[in-house]
DNA sequence: AGCTTTTTCCCTTAAACTAGGGATAAGGCT
DNA sequence: AGCCTTATCCCTAGTTTAAGGGAAAAAGCT
């Protein structure tokens, strides 16, 4: 028997996943919650280990990526299944990276699930051809010691957003790279807003976690 | 029509592969030998470049893992399926990173190659479920850092303090900490305080670079 | 000559974070 | 019983970020 957690936003799906897992032999779901953040405030009292959880990463709240981390800190030998809508062949690689097992693409069939499902259960791994060819495409990049600052252009930051994003990534605060950078506080307000928009995060944090995840 | 190119020093292996081919529609073999330096000496004149090439790296002479940019650094876009007899997932990684498309373990079946070789004629990549966890444990090793829970902990965290750094790090705002957490916000604002103290810090982006380590 | 991109600058408002003060309650240890 | 740790809560004041508005000079391209 194969105990199976369940985190998923999409009520739909998570309903008719749910009903596929209880009418497989083999799967017992164990949990079923629709954010992370729940997740974490009932792990607790929880009681059951799952062996498998099924993890939507396109969550609202905190990222799917960082979830993958945070599940497997708790419980080292739980596998992590990845959904996702997302194709960014960077997700699938932060993702594996970060410690999840498997990666199913939105739209998937139930059965393809399972398959991994049986793999996950006997060790191995697996993911789509298409995610794999661009998850090696990616670790080639980076394993061909790729410089922040090509990693920074991959987000079409300008030289001038590099510089700036250097520097907030390594801790300054606005006024401090203003004094360095040798301009005015709003100009380097205006360039951390460009960058914002350019890679589509609202917050410090958000674009932290999203430009600069591995660092090779 | 796909053109494959069969690179084997094994000769019971190459005789059963060509023979494979050739009774197959879709594939037909434009050249076979049993070592690289063939190849190379035979490549001007052949002609025909193949759409992929099988490779054994377990070949004497050069080292099929050098073979595999020698070959793609003469035509790029041939797809390389890597034959191998050694189970080490650092040769695996290192055949992949040399740029090979695809890796088969010996002894394999016939219909598993040709499955191969579909995936690869589409683009896709395919590993095997157990070279695809030594693969990608191999890609963690290599850029991953250690597990946050014992990293906040080495700091004298308390559990509590453990969780809010982990949301905190993850992207959550105090105020999402606290309904995560089922806290006030004054709280959460007091487990950061404690924190920062204990670490030396006194702001977030110091802390994340504290605990999060490895930008070499 | 007109258009786009990059870089610079300003004002303003709202939200989030930092840090000082003080307080209560449960549990453990001496 | 007294002390320490952990965890909870409140108020307040100052700092830093985030995002909206608008503007202008320089470089490059068509």
């Amino acid at each position: 028997m194969y105990l199976i957690g369940l985190i998923e936003d999409d009520l739909q799906l998570r309903k008719t996943m749910e009903n596929y897992i209880s009418l497989q032999q083999d799967l017992s779901l164990v949990f079923s919650c629709n954010r992370i953040e729940k997740w974490i405030s009932i792990r607790q009292d929880a009681g059951i280990v799952p062996d498998c959880i099924l993890l939507d990463i396109g969550l609202p709240g905190i990222s799917g990526l960082d979830a993958i981390s945070i599940i497997s800190s708790y419980y080292p030998g739980v596998k992590i299944l990845v959904i996702s809508g997302i194709e960014d062949p960077l997700v699938a690689w932060q993702a594996m990276m970060n410690g999840a097992n498997g990666f199913l693409l939105k739209p998937f069939r139930l059965a393809e699930m399972q398959k991994q499902l049986e793999i996950l259960k006997s060790g191995g791994t697996v993911l789509e051809p298409e995610t794999m060819t661009g998850l090696i495409q990616t670790a080639r990049n980076r394993f061909n010691n790729q410089d922040s600052l090509e990693r920074f252009q991959e987000f079409g930051l300008t030289q001038r957003e590099v510089q700036v994003a250097e520097l907030l990534v390594a801790g300054s605060s606005y006024k401090e790279i203003s004094t360095i950078l040798n301009v005015s506080y709003t100009t380097v307000n205006e360039h951390v807003k460009n960058m914002y928009k350019k890679v589509k995060v609202n917050s410090k944090m958000a674009f932290i976690n999203r430009v600069s995840i591995m660092k090779s």
